[in-house]
DNA sequence: TCGATGCTTCGGCTATCGTCGAACAATGAA
DNA sequence: TTCATTGTTCGACGATAGCCGAAGCATCGA
């Protein structure tokens, strides 16, 4: 009957919510894990892999096992296009974002993005240590300035120096997945969370599962002092 | 908890098969009515009826009413553009729909892709340019040579210069459904067509709907003088 | 060797959505 | 008017596919 590509099975991986979250964040050119992509997503990993699975057969991404993790990243800058593509014309029919509503507004201020902050608190840390120099961008990599290893030592006792891994890199940005910007990732991105959680500055919420992070009132107050938009 | 330009609603409309088949229908560029677009997809009027009103509240096709027919087009070269995305992705997977078999010949040896010519003649045209030095194929990018221009004006009198557009690129390389491999799209690929028609080598079969091009036997002998396999 | 972690497979539940029959509305022609 | 054609709305059915709990591999670290 009609020949040709079958446009349709491809069009229909993209077209599940949880599998489309999963391609965005990949669309930042890095390769995240399958329970990256699971959270990202908001399923739970056995799903997640039944996903994984299908996008892989219809080729929109590629693994890369790396010891028991497998590292998933988009096949080609042809699929990254594809979806910008998708993004327009959503965009041009007022699809635009269903704000995930007053909902549940926590989730979009400060949550959790697998081991660091991410939300609006967390696009605001990212912009406010570029604009104090802390970090540097180049065009795939950030890494800390003099000037950042410095402010992290002193301001929140963290040894930038100490923070390599061999698989990890310090800094990393990661696209937000309700801000559409990106925050900080990597293994700095994690001491940071984590030196948040210690100082009692923040906290995750108790809900089991959720990735709502809550600040305290003296938390917020200093977070705003080393990271405040008006600094 | 869906966050982000809606893309996965719009990759859904396409995702379904029967939407498929009608969204490549009016890739011709041709406006088609309601029923005709149920035919070629295989549906009943009822069922088609409920995937178009889906289809335009997507923003992918436009009505226009005339007597008692609804013609329907696709809203924008940039969604022709977007399922020609797709049909690349989906021929790399290797998802290609079964048929293409020797049920139509015609159809595998020169159509409309669009609003250029696709099939064996599409492929053989970019072979030659490419062995002839009309074009130069960098990485991602397809352009006209000095020869090429000057091949265009003086056998075809087609202005090059004349064929810059805002939003498409003159030259383009696109995947050919049955052929596997690259024909020529962009604005060059559309002027090149008109020419072909407007001197008569070529004409568009009249069965509504259908994209086969025929050759005259005239036409046939000009192109291959121009774009032969042997040359 | 033992546990812990990351990921996959399996089975069953549920909801979504595509499908069509039937009836209805709108247009055009006799 | 009356009829034919085109397209739509409504209701119900059924298959597809997403989802998760539980269990099973695989890998790493100790």
């Amino acid at each position: 009957m009609k020949a040709g590509p079958d446009i349709s099975r491809v069009a229909a991986l993209v077209g599940d919510p949880a599998r489309c979250n999963m391609l965005t964040a990949l669309m930042t050119g890095r390769a995240l894990t399958a329970s990256e992509l699971a959270q990202e997503a908001g399923i739970t990993p056995q799903t997640a892999s039944s996903h994984l699975a299908k996008l892989e057969a219809g080729g929109l991404i590629e693994p890369e096992k790396q010891g028991r993790h497998r590292y998933y990243r988009l096949t080609d800058p042809d699929v990254a296009g594809v979806l910008e593509g998708l993004q327009g014309i959503a965009a041009r029919a007022g699809h635009m974002r269903v704000r995930t509503g007053p909902k549940d507004p926590a989730l979009r201020r400060a949550r959790i993005c697998y081991d660091h902050l991410a939300g609006d608190l967390g696009v605001q840390m990212l912009d406010s240590m570029k604009r104090q120099r802390l970090i540097r961008q180049t065009k795939q990599t950030i890494e800390l300035t003099g000037d950042g290893k410095r402010f992290m030592a002193e301001e929140l006792q963290i040894d930038a120096d100490a923070l390599t891994h061999p698989r990890r890199p310090v800094c990393k940005a990661c696209l937000d997945w309700s801000e559409r910007r990106h925050h900080l990732a990597g293994t700095l991105g994690a001491a940071l969370m984590g030196r948040f959680t210690e100082l009692k500055w923040a906290a995750r919420d108790t809900t089991p599962g959720s990735r709502v992070v809550n600040f305290s009132r003296n938390g917020e107050k200093r977070f705003a002092a080393l990271f405040g938009a008006n600094e």
